[in-house]
DNA sequence: AACTATTTATAAGA
DNA sequence: TTCTTATAAATAGTT
């Protein structure tokens, strides 16, 4: 446009290319503002020369994501949708496996039985029955754990017990022979507290069954399933 | 820059800011095309008018998107990273929900009862013998339904056929008095004939229930059931 | 980068 | 809006 006219098309020197690349964007930019201020308008200039270099011009008070923003709302399409098209199909199928999740959960709940055809009512009703099955035979192997445990932890105090109660009736002896050297002044006491270690003995060991004198047991299960428990340790 | 300078300053007369708006837009676009062409760069221009009007300039042989897309890998920011978070995060937590949906349902399979404590296990138990119920309740119901469907089917054809039977019945007695006036000739296969339908009528009308002979349901359920039909209809 | 002859863009008017 | 045109601005080629 000075010193010459010139033909719009591809510059082949690379040196003359890249200068004029340079003077054009300045030129280009400058009219974009005088526009922007003019104009009262809002421009965006993005633009990448051959060598992949980016030069931006965007008018003041505004950013680029604003632009993007305004730009998809004035075109009205999201463009960037198709980066999370494949999310969203992921999204979607996601949900569809939780309905049919959901569903079966209900049916297996004794709901939402109408679209069952009578052979899949058959294979429910069984694999409920199996199912059942399983969860009876876990609730008794928790009770018999539970059982178990008391029964250890009873034994272990009745074996403490036993022998405070040895130490006792030996301290009690001791006593006896204390008392009798020393006359009849407590004596009625003492004669008391010895008879008492033996009795107490006897009434602790009665019981040849542990889990029978355990307070924590009672209630927690029928008499009848105390039978089974030497069968189960 | 012609008949005399201006300002660069916003334009107050807006027909003039809208004129001047106009043609500095297609002398910016024609600027840019001819950077495009002369250097073998890209370049995108968008701008809003102060009416809010888009307007757009863009190399040819690339997409607004590209652009975008060029843009954001240069810059190095994902603008819509936040879309993308959001909707990771709503992936997740759909994921999560179902997986806890599959071991609901494998507890309902009688799988994967160990992390269920006594309460949990009892409950378990009461819902599956509930839900145990409802099916087999459901399951009878469609059994029942069937079997009302065969029934009147059966009723139409063994009314039809009735009705057959008495027409033939009747064309063989005329059948038998033609044959008397025409001498023997045809006789047996007449006697035959005529010999088949009250044979048929009976074979077919013996059975005083419905559903002993109707093809449909034997083996679809036992025996016993069928004496319980009278009951259901 | 700076210069400058020339082309191009455009403000104002029609 | 478009055309015209005088003039401002941009810039190709040169230094």
């Amino acid at each position: 446009m000075a010193r010459g006219k010139i033909q719009i098309k591809r510059i082949e020197n690379t040196t003359n290319r890249q200068v004029t690349y340079s003077k054009r964007r300045n030129g280009l930019f400058k009219k974009a503002n005088e526009l922007t201020v003019l104009c009262d308008a809002k421009v965006s200039i993005i633009m990448f020369s051959s060598t992949g270099k980016l030069h931006e011009y965007i008018s003041p008070s505004v950013s680029t994501k604003q632009f993007f923003d305004q730009y998809q709302m004035t075109v009205g399409i999201d463009l960037w949708n198709s980066h999370y098209e494949n999310m969203q199909e992921n999204l979607k199928k996601l949900k569809d496996v939780n309905r049919n999740l959901r569903k079966e959960i209900r049916q297996r709940m004794g709901d939402c039985l109408n679209d069952l055809n009578m052979e899949e009512l058959r294979l429910l009703e069984e694999e409920m029955d199996k199912a059942a099955k399983a969860i009876r035979e876990r609730k008794y192997k928790v009770i018999t754990n539970q059982i178990d445990t008391q029964r250890k932890k009873f034994n272990n105090e009745r074996e403490v017990h036993n022998r405070l109660l040895r130490d006792l009736d030996a301290r009690a002896e001791d006593g006896r022979f204390e008392m009798m050297e020393n006359g009849g002044a407590d004596y009625e006491s003492v004669i008391g507290f010895s008879n008492l270690g033996p009795r107490m003995f006897a009434l602790t060991l009665q019981p040849t069954h542990p889990a029978n004198n355990n307070p924590h047991n009672t209630g927690q299960q029928p008499a009848s399933d105390l039978t089974t428990y030497p069968l189960l340790f």
